[in-house]
DNA sequence: CTTGGTGCAAATCGTTTGCACCGTC
DNA sequence: GACGGTGCAAACGATTTGCACCAAG
């Protein structure tokens, strides 16, 4: 990710928190930080560890409370993709998922056509749809010829 | 729901038990009563209460395993909905779902259209799919009037 | 009578919270 | 200075597990 990326996210957050009165400290950066240099699709334990290799003196706590702020501030998603773990994604990713079963590989997609049905479908009920989650789960070519995917 | 279907959910599972060597019980049999009585979409919990009407000595802990069971012997589903909380639902029921955020109401479709694009985009990244969930949330027309729906 | 099932309570695991202290604004 | 933020440890809530006892095959 290019160090404008950042910058970019860096100051949304910055803009965030003034705005709401809140403070910008450096556990709040370095959490960022962590959370951007990931990539991809994250758990509060993840970050943690990464966070924890500069910054040692931050706790479990303060990871999950900022996370849950990046969310706030519409930098992050939260999603469940196993049970009982919250996975954080970068805001600019899609939210439909494609699953592997045997290795946990994610591959993010998009499909036009399939975004215009969800919205007629909801039209249809009378709902004004605001998000929506979509997971495709099964094996990938690789965890198949392993043999992987028995069942 | 009919008693036949009762008695064809039953029926699996007998045969689900004794192909696998496991033994019938009143408790199994009564927690697939009550999650079949509950309809729709439960939880652990939702059962265990359930339950405990009609058997006050079954415990939670039998029930968290026989829903597993249900599971393994392709009677029920799981799925998350809310964080945290793992809700079952009778396997011939959809797994798309509109859920309204205002209400908890929560829908079932089903588009052909979809699923077709789904397999594609599988085949695409080489993918064998073996399920998939695909949730739209939003709000229901009448939780917009009521203007529940504030964001 | 063997092996799986059950109830209970204790243990887990991810996440949240109460509290005293610390750092921004 | 005031008030939000932090670390720690204790609290939580959903689910799991160890164990001694029970019951289906």
């Amino acid at each position: 990710m290019a160090e404008e990326a950042y910058e970019d996210a860096r100051s949304r957050l910055a803009e965030y928190l003034s705005r709401h009165g809140l403070k910008q400290t450096r556990q709040r950066e370095a959490i960022l930080d962590a959370f951007l240099d990931a990539r991809g699709h994250v758990t509060s334990e993840d970050v943690y560890e990464r966070v924890r290799q500069d910054h040692p003196d931050i706790g479990t706590a303060t990871v999950y409370r900022t996370l849950k702020l990046l969310v706030d501030a519409g930098l992050a998603n939260a999603s469940t993709f196993r049970e009982g773990v919250t996975v954080y994604e970068s805001d600019t990713e899609h939210h439909d998922h494609l699953v592997c079963l045997g290795c946990g590989e994610i591959i993010e997609f998009e499909c036009p056509s399939i975004e215009a049905r969800q919205l007629e479908i909801a039209n249809e009920h009378g709902y004004r749809l605001t998000r929506h989650r979509h997971h495709l789960f099964g094996y990938c070519g690789k965890c198949q010829r392993q043999g992987l995917d028995s069942r």
